[in-house]
RNA sequence: AGGCGGGUAGCUCAGCGGUAGAGCGCUGGCCUUACAAGCCGGAUGUCGCAGGUUCAAGCCCUGUCCCGCCUACCA
């Protein structure tokens, strides 16, 4: 078609075409700085701010971050077009572990690796990685609208950052939070680096309890002292063992108290010790063995028993020289031989099934490793109290808040933060050892020339580099200078909202809260808003080796089943990976060969619309199709609209009309409403309600009943109506394009850059004010009528329905009310009805009167709607019909009477509660008579 | 083991004290001059189970069974 190029002037398509519009008004909004924050002193505007979750320099975008995108991008648009001074900061997270990791697989695929290259040229050559692949993400969130300031964005190392992140260690290390010590901490043998607390996950799998015997040294048969048997999980960590423990009041036990034991494979003695904190007596045998160097419970029972601590593992996760003949083993060798050693020993015992957790890394999934080693720590408590406080105080609300418990609990039991990784790539600790009296000199400064305790400049930096997370605390206020006092940082700090997945909150908004609080004094936003993980239809996290990943822009651009499942499981059978998929999204089996090029307004509208409640939010592809059709039914409603308004002199001047048809006061009515459910929706942090408010308003009710209804004023009213009309149906199409806007902001923006419009309009509708209920205009006499004159008509369609009249044939119809002001309504309504219903004529309104033969009865609140219709009824399906009705009001009848006849129900219930009932009743009754009455009629019919 | 959340129409979910809702699917009829990506209709639920509070209970309380997630662990 040659109607549906750019030009603005053109004719429009007859079905929407998202792919057409999208990329043009990204770049118009570009191009117009729409999306800049204003650092301006002389701004007077209210700022908000929001600091979007800077995602991985190496990922591409998945659903999760369309769904950030989308609820952050119409929390922003909204705010901003409330006339806030909006900044919606974007950035780039360096991600340590994930990108050393990747560069270091690329390094491998080339034959080298990151030791051949020295640490330096590694670092380098990430660096240049990051350069070619590391904006892909950003681009790909300009494609869903993201209208962050993209000229502020920043990446976590950038010198900015990192002599924010340099800034932040040194007060801290200064205040004394942050130390240096030896303890026991969580070593992934794949990435070769200490790991956090909450980088270990934790995973149930089925392993074994294994017991096996130590000899009691100078055993003494005569009192049965010869042996005592442990039970462990990992044998192999015996290799460490420097003692083993009973409870102390175990009686099987009692006899060896103090006794010694021999280790089978190595020259080491192993007291028996009693304690009651780490042994429980129904537990295993009651002997627990202790390995103070590889077991967090093992090491806190060596402190209480002043054990030695043994480290029997390389960094690599094999066994060390301290292994005697199981030296270079890696643990799951080492475990077997053992086993195998003591078997042969005549020490075995047995084994049972049983259940564990495994610790694993979160980045290899490698069994993580307890280890002793010396690490960076932070003191949390300290910095954990005032963070707790701010949201016991409500200083800080998150939502939903079922959440504060959890940010509670978490908050009191903080453990210390182990924040050094034996990286190369990140921020590198800014302490430095002396070679010369091993003072460590922590400082400001990139490279220090003198030790500051002997003043030598033998000074070599810490090879550790800060945990990603660190950087990424101090994010809310690095990104505004800090510590400079730079006016962003003045004018945006606090930010307003934190909108985040909840699987962060420990990672990251706990970590923000604290080093905000600390640094800056005040908590680093206002609300928390927390969202549930996308998973697919059946409830499953999304993940690649599942084959139910789905790529955003897939859905926007629109993609053949076939090609989607290749990129995801690109080395599975094309006809196996696409059974995966269609089992994950049983809706897509409705859908054809692949999706439809939905567009992004379509993808977030969808996103949109999801409770962010619940924990999971299972996409439905389905779903988007339906938010594609509405975008349609938009685009379709607004060529409507211009058929009648182009080329006509419409008065838009943004003063909201006041008409004088019923269904142009209704529908301003409404207006108010909806606009006022949408605000109050996003506000709450509510998109569904508001979403869903904005798409019930402009499909039930601006589409089926306003758009139908103006269609007989245009075609046969008055030239005052038809103006009257006209100018209502541009005033609220233009206010619910701008209600829209911040859910689907291309197709809003391309259609109402198309219709008129007032003059002091801006030159984009994202900075256009956002419509308030004064865009309407509240009515409720209106709203009462319409509903009245709406059930009517419904009520006569339904009986031509059920009777299966064709639209073509009109019917005679008659309404009966004993209310005379509903009388009137229905006379003055009559051409409305006419034209909805497709009547012979005007219907006849009456007080009361016969009932003709051949005519069916409806009942709508308290006007009796008669259609004629002798001659098109078949008696007998007429009669089943109504009996199948009768049946389900006369239960409805029969409760309600119950309830009205209970002396303390109109007692207790509050006075309009019992008028409702009675009321209810009494339709219910009339429709009952109503049936009745043509149930003997039936008969009569032919 | 503890904590949190959930079990409502075939599916995915809203509703959280006053006649059970939406989208998709199903179904009858329509190319009615914005839209067949549409229009006008229809059907579908012992609201996990058992007790209790209340005039009234998906909604509040107690117990119970499933399903998720999180935290901490019995070696």
């Amino acid at each position: 078609m040659s109607d549906e190029q750019s030009d603005d002037k053109s004719e429009l398509s007859k079905a929407y075409e998202p792919m057409d519009v999208e990329p043009k008004w990204y770049k118009f909004w570009l191009e117009h700085g729409v999306f800049r924050a204003n650092l301006d002193p002389a701004d007077q505007r209210e700022p908000y701010a929001i600091a979007l979750p800077p995602p991985n320099v190496t990922g591409s975008l998945h659903m999760g971050h369309a769904l950030v995108v989308t609820l952050e991008d119409v929390l922003i648009r909204h705010k901003r077009m409330q006339g806030r001074n909006t900044l919606w900061q974007p950035g780039i997270d360096h991600a340590g572990i994930a990108t050393q990791l990747v560069v270091e697989r690329q390094l491998a695929r080339e034959g080298t690796s990151r030791h051949d290259l020295g640490r330096a040229k590694f670092v380098e050559r990430v660096w240049e990685w990051k350069a070619q692949s590391g904006g892909r993400i950003a681009e790909q969130m300009k494609i869903l609208g993201a209208s962050a300031d993209w000229d502020r964005s920043l990446f976590t190392m950038d010198p900015p950052l990192q002599r924010a992140v340099r800034e932040a260690f040194v007060r801290l290390y200064e205040e004394g939070l942050i130390y240096r010590a030896t303890r026991l901490i969580n070593w992934c043998t794949d990435c070769r680096t200490a790991l956090s607390d909450v980088e270990v996950e934790n995973e149930e799998s089925n392993g074994e309890l294994y017991e096996f015997a130590y000899r009691v040294v100078d055993a003494d048969a005569a009192d049965g002292a010869t042996e005592l048997v442990v039970a462990t999980t990992r044998p192999e960590t015996m290799l460490g063992d420097t003692a083993v423990a009973v409870h102390p009041d175990d009686p099987r036990y009692t006899h060896l108290h103090g006794r010694k034991l021999k280790h089978p494979f190595l020259d080491r003695e192993i007291p028996i010790i009693t304690d009651p904190i780490l042994v429980d007596m129904a537990f295993g045998t009651g002997a627990v063995k202790v390995t103070p160097g590889h077991d967090f419970n093992d090491f806190a029972t060596g402190k209480r028993h002043q054990l030695e601590e043994i480290n029997i593992l390389n960094l690599d996760g094999t066994l060390n020289e301290f292994c005697a003949q199981f030296q270079g083993l890696n643990i799951k060798q080492a475990r077997s031989a053992v086993k195998k050693a003591l078997a042969e020993a005549g020490l075995g015992r047995a084994t049972k099934a049983h259940k564990l957790q495994l610790p694993r890394c979160t980045r290899s999934n490698t069994v993580v490793e307890p280890m002793i080693s010396t690490q960076w720590f932070v003191n949390m408590k300290p910095l954990a109290e005032p963070a707790l406080a701010a949201v016991r105080e409500k200083r800080v609300e998150i939502i939903p808040a079922e959440w504060e418990k959890t940010y509670e609990h978490f908050m009191t039991n903080i453990q210390d933060w182990c924040i050094s990784r034996q990286l190369w790539w990140g921020h590198q600790i800014p302490a430095f050892h002396c070679a010369d009296c091993e003072y460590i000199t922590v400082t400001r400064e990139e490279q220090p020339s003198a030790c500051e305790k002997c003043g030598q400049n033998n000074l070599t930096q810490d090879p550790d580099v800060l945990d990603t997370w660190f950087s990424s605390g101090l994010w809310p206020f690095s990104t505004l200078g800090w510590p400079d006092k730079t006016p962003a940082l003045e004018r945006f700090y606090p930010t307003s909202d934190m909108e985040t997945g909840y699987d962060i909150l420990f990672f990251w908004v706990a970590r923000m809260m604290m080093m905000g609080i600390h640094f800056m004094g005040a908590p680093p936003f206002k609300r928390v808003l927390l969202h549930g993980m996308i998973v697919d239809e059946t409830g499953d996290k999304m993940g690649k080796l599942k084959g139910n990943t789905l790529d955003p822009v897939d859905l926007v651009y629109g993609a053949d089943f076939s090609a989607v499942v290749q990129k995801t499981m690109p080395d599975a059978p094309v006809a196996e990976a696409l059974a995966k998929f269609k089992k994950a999204y049983p809706s897509s089996a409705q859908m054809g060969k692949g999706f439809s090029a939905s567009g992004a307004d379509a993808l977030r509208f969808t996103l949109s619309s999801y409770s962010p409640q619940a924990k999971r939010i299972a996409l439905s592809p389905a779903r988007v199709d339906g938010y594609r059709k509405f975008c349609n039914k938009i685009y379709n409603a607004t060529r409507f609209s211009l058929g009648y308004l182009e080329g006509e002199s419409v008065d838009v001047d943004g003063r909201v009309p006041a008409p004088k048809l019923l269904v142009n006061r209704w529908i301003l009515s409404r207006l108010a409403t909806a606009v006022e459910a949408s605000t109050a929706g996003i506000d709450a942090y509510r998109l569904d309600d508001g979403s869903g408010a904005l798409y019930r308003f402009f499909w039930d009710e601006f589409c089926a009943w306003f758009v139908e209804m103006a269609k007989p004023v245009f075609s046969h009213g008055t030239s005052e109506e038809k103006a009257e009309t006209r100018q209502v149906l541009a005033h609220t199409l233009e206010a619910a394009l701008r209600a829209l806007h911040p859910y689907a902001p291309f197709i809003t923006e391309d259609l109402w850059q198309r219709i008129p419009r007032p003059a002091s309009r801006p030159v984009s509708i994202a900075l256009a004010p956002y419509p308030t209920a004064a865009d309407g205009r509240a009515d409720l006499g209106a709203e009462r009528d319409m509903e009245a004159l709406m059930a009517a008509i419904s009520a006569a369609r339904t009986v031509r329905s059920e009777h299966e009249i064709k639209p073509s044939a009109h019917v005679q119809l008659e309404l009966r009310s004993t209310d005379a002001k509903l009388r009137s309504l229905l006379e003055e309504q009559a051409r409305f009805i006419e034209f909805l219903v497709r009547t012979d004529g005007a219907p006849a309104v009456s007080a009361a009167g016969e009932r003709p033969k051949g005519a069916v009865l409806s009942v709508a609140g308290n006007i009796d709607v008669l259609v004629h219709l002798r001659g098109l009824v078949e008696p007998q399906k007429e009669k089943e019909r109504i009996e199948r009705k009768l049946k389900k009001i006369q239960k409805d009848v029969e409760v309600l009477e119950k309830r009205l006849k209970n002396p303390s129900f109109s007692r207790s219930a509050p006075p309009e509660v019992v008028a409702e009932a009675t009321t209810l009743k009494q339709t219910l009754e009339r429709e009952a008579a109503n049936l009745n009455e043509s149930l003997q009629l039936v008969d009569e019919l032919h």
